[in-house]
DNA sequence: TATGAATGAGTGTTCATTCAT
DNA sequence: TATGAATGAACACTCATTCAT
């Protein structure tokens, strides 16, 4: 099977933007949207600095690509829309585990995305829409099914929902700003999802009071 | 007692700067450091652009004072200080809505911190051993005394303090990138208070499993 | 009479102003807009780059005030306004010595002038309306007042002054893009008025004919 | 006879330099020299940027190609080199006619050339050169000839001939600066032929005054 | 001490030109 | 020969900081 000549050159084109892209987010995340420079930019992605803007028409343009572009890996999405059937402690825990060590791995871009995401209300919207609320639906209508076949106590799936993402998303930030110190990169990941996963099913509280 | 010229001196001091930090944290809050410019600044405060200068070393210098002016408000403290007795979900209750209130109505200026504290190494030192670090040291405090106590659950208590003060922070975040359709801002915050209350004390699983 | 510091400010505001108006008047003429740089203007001004923005909005503002500016001189609206009796010879003659001596004396502000007007409705509008329809609203007037006072022959008064006007105009271009080489340098001022002059008042065509 | 493949290939190039040199006229019409791009250039002219680099070293270089391509056209050059006889308002009136129609349908065009030339001592000069000079001298020879032979007044001859010239320029840049608003484009041009040739001719005072 | 005009380094973006295909 | 992606110099404009008044 042979390439046309079209084909050849609509794959370069993606690499191109996609390497600038690479190269957008790892200054992004560095310095932030505003301290990074497209010198900077185009210098990481090993090329000149007016050839940005024959793949992106602004700085703007990169950091609105950059967040549609970075979707929740597959492994995530194919976990949640199939969830295992009543082994809730499993799921939850492969649930914890997969997105704290994501974003573990990528603190810095998490925190720069939350940051320009309350600047700018497109951006946020953007967001919102290509990324957190189809998740979120997923994780709700997990809890409501659960809730309703009698596995879960009958709790609020939204306010659930939202409190395990918030979980994460929440000790992403501890992790980052306790940095070195924090008991959050001492402990070994499996216990700490093993304890998150408790206290989201068992709560803190002795049973039976 | 009168006072001398100097404690007057001393007092306008004081309050002239307290002045142009209240700005800039408005500034800021609202642009971000780097959008936000020292002519706004100044103009916010009602004064001129060079006065800044006077009180200031920098705009960075702002920011650094204002991180350490910002502290978690006094009730908070009190609250960590002197837990009640036995009665967990009371205290566990109270502890959330009363950062949940601070965190949601002081979004912005949250979001503002993150940014700026995550690209910032000094800040963010700064950040975590006067505001953090103390927090997190009187919840571990608290989880460990009631643990040790029998009332709670053998549980890792650096964990679930960190868990608790990430379902907070976390559920800022959301607050604040779903915006006006979030499920958090149309549920009473009662309520909220409540599913989260016990969530953290009894877990989501039916008990008795 | 002493004058307060506000209109001391004032007046340094109005010199600053000038100040940079002349020199932008002077690289633009020499340059043309397009390749005039703020960095020059603000060389020739004798200030830095920076300081233009204190004053004008922007590069383009600078060629909107300029034209605002650049009124036709005092000595020719007075002229106009107050045409001496029947001497027709010696009022159109002196119009086109003041006029010629203006637009010879410059030639180069003249084409950059016509070269940017051309380019710019808003800019064209303008100077329409601030230079050149008064004068000509004028011109027409004398024309009409001595048509109908018999002392000129029955033509078309808007055609005749826009054809008065054009002659100055067109003889600006031609000496200009002529040279040294050209015979409007070469010859006496006061001849080539004479000339004109004879050539508007009685024509060229061997009268009687 | 047959073309030989050398013939053929010479007709292609000159065709396709053609074509670039009209696309490059159209845009510097309109926009002006430095607000034109060669990507639009080439758009216009329906080729690839780069090719404009095969014909022509540089944007410039279209520029001075335009200019000496742009001679008067043939019709006016006839007309100058075959004056009539002795009917001089016949003759006056064509070259108004002509000269006339066709700086109106170029206005944008010869402001173009106008504001270019001012600026660049080269192409100044092969403007004056090509297509000035050899214009200005046929009409400075036609009217000599006629002050010689008695038909018209002994004017300057060089005067009249740059102040004929000159109408037609100043009337075009007024007719374009005031656009829809001017007499000049509501009176019917054969009237405003009429009106500059008898202005021409006879002057605009009473004879015998 | 307060002011705000002056400064000039820094940056996003454009675009003529080159050159590998 | 035609292409169009890559280049990088150039430029308008911003803004934190200084300093004379």
């Amino acid at each position: 099977m042979t390439l046309t000549r079209e084909d050849k050159k609509r794959i370069i084109i993606k690499q191109r933007k996609q390497q600038i892209l690479d190269a957008a987010r790892e200054v992004f995340s560095k310095k932030g949207f505003d301290k990074a420079t497209t010198a900077e930019i185009a210098q990481t992605a090993g090329i000149a600095e007016g050839t940005i803007y024959n793949y992106y028409q602004s700085k703007r343009d990169l950091l609105l690509s950059l967040t549609a572009n970075f979707v929740a890996n597959e492994s995530f999405a194919k976990l949640l829309e199939h969830p295992p059937g009543a082994d809730d402690t499993a799921f939850i825990s492969s649930i914890i585990e997969n997105r704290l060590s994501f974003t573990f791995d990528n603190v810095e871009w998490f925190f720069f995305l939350f940051a320009e995401v309350q600047r700018d209300p497109e951006l946020r919207l953007q967001y919102a829409k290509q990324v957190v609320s189809p998740t979120l639906k997923l994780a709700e209508g997990y809890f409501a099914s659960r809730i309703a076949s009698g596995g879960l106590r009958p709790v609020n799936a939204s306010v659930t929902a939202r409190a395990l993402a918030g979980i994460v998303m929440g000790l992403t930030l501890l992790y980052r700003i306790e940095g070195a110190s924090s008991p959050l990169q001492a402990i070994p990941r499996q216990e700490l999802v093993s304890e998150l996963t408790n206290l989201i099913l068992n709560g803190i509280q002795r049973s039976g009071d």
